[in-house]
DNA sequence: TGAATGACAAATT
DNA sequence: TAATTTGCCATTC
């Protein structure tokens, strides 16, 4: 595998640019890592990202605008969320209109 | 080298 | 309309 060019470091170079107070869809990383149909693989990529990753990885949610973690990692993104000044419905979802990061 | 896994998404039932 | 099933694809065992 090229190491310059993996499919990880390009997952971690989109998440990046993702600004404060915006979310991204899982398959919309996947998109614009050039793969559409790798949604999934970005959630990988994100699972075996490292504790010390300033990543803004809490930016990134599923399609219904929802978190897709569960237990203690889902507290943490929602109040991350919460401080960047996005909402989340009772449901436990944002507004995907108003918040997705549209590059 | 091959089979299994999964932080999704879209198509069916 | 809501719930379930199937497909995807890079990474991991």
């Amino acid at each position: 595998m090229d190491p310059n060019d993996s499919f990880q470091q390009r997952i971690w170079q989109i998440v990046a640019a993702i600004p404060y107070g915006k979310v991204a869809t899982y398959g919309d990383v996947a998109l614009l890592a050039g793969s559409p149909r790798a949604a999934r693989q970005v959630g990988g990529v994100l699972r075996r990202l490292p504790p010390d990753s300033q990543l803004p990885w809490h930016r990134v949610i599923n399609r219904h605008g929802a978190i897709s973690l569960q237990g203690d990692d889902l507290l943490r993104q929602r109040d991350a969320l919460a401080s960047e000044g996005i909402e989340i419905s009772d449901a436990g979802q944002v507004k995907l209109e108003a918040y997705r990061w549209r590059p």
